[in-house]
DNA sequence: GATAATTGGTTATTAATCATAACTAATTAT
DNA sequence: ATAATTAGTTATGATTAATAACCAATTATC
């Protein structure tokens, strides 16, 4: 049962929408894509207790292991006050720790903890069938062009890092 | 000047991130990529004193004459609330008139006025070369691969337009 | 080697976004 | 006629992100 036109059809756009311009822009397009790949991903995170950004902090401590909170910070491009507030919820869980650090010792050094590292493995498997169930239809080679589509993109707004 | 590091290359991670797992990820790169667009939109938008959404708003409002505002709530994945902040913004500018309809006198009917074409055509020349801007490296042929696979995401994900 | 300037991290606060509840008026269904 | 629903609104709350100001430690300057 969709949403039916009443009974007189009448010429004021009622029922269906034309998006016309806004399917012009690619950044229309990528927008709504991501919206629905973000929220996806929250849900993919929700029964781990995580979400974006500290699953992201996770992965970031497990790749780049005595990682400072402000290199983090910048990595993910938070703010510090924020990132605090990421590190000190991971940290309360036992799931990272924060050592200060010889050489400095104003700074910590981040690192990932047995539980961490589980609950990271965990979630990556989660999150990978959720990235495999939103891009099924798309083959290798296309998944592929979308990615180097959007390395370009970053690299013309001077946004790069690898 | 770049952040060199100190004097002792120690092990722990500084001055380059590894980003090896997010970078295995689509939604990762379409994250960055999407962030980046919407900033410099916005920004493109600000010389009109515009946003993402008023714009967006305006754009649905030209293709869609004597469109609803809970329609076009719709149509933007906006709470009915808060479309009222962005209509009433729009038409204390007298870019759109409210009118109430004849057939259903709880409903307004939402036109863009003269002025609020002008704003709109310009506005438009800026969003069109900010597009140009950012995905100038991406010949048609791959841009549009891109748009089809964004729809795919979409279609996935069960939201489709057209 | 003392003082200034900077950096890493923190706290508190504010601003900006977005969602919910509840309401009036008009329409449609029973 | 009464009940239920819909369009729009108001007020409010929750969540999120950005700003200012601060302490401790390090680095730069003289």
């Amino acid at each position: 049962m969709g949403k039916a036109v009443s009974k007189k059809g009448e010429q004021p756009s009622v029922d269906k929408t034309n998006f016309e311009t806004l399917n012009g822009f690619t950044g229309y397009h990528l927008k709504r894509a991501t919206n629905l790949m973000m929220s996806d991903l929250n849900a993919t995170l929700k029964p781990f207790e995580l979400r974006l950004l500290s699953y992201t902090a996770l992965v970031l401590i497990v790749d780049n292991p005595s990682i400072r909170m402000s290199q983090l910070a910048a990595a993910m491009d938070v703010e510090r006050p924020n990132m605090v507030v990421i590190v000190d919820a991971l940290e309360s869980r036992e799931l990272i720790s924060r050592q200060r650090l010889e050489t400095d010792r104003r700074a910590y050094a981040l690192n990932i903890t047995l539980a961490g590292r589980r609950l990271y493995e965990q979630a990556t498997v989660a999150v990978r069938a959720h990235e495999e169930r939103l891009t099924r239809q798309l083959d290798a080679q296309t998944r592929d062009k979308v990615i180097e589509a959007m390395k370009l993109i970053l690299k013309i707004g001077g946004v790069a890092h690898t």
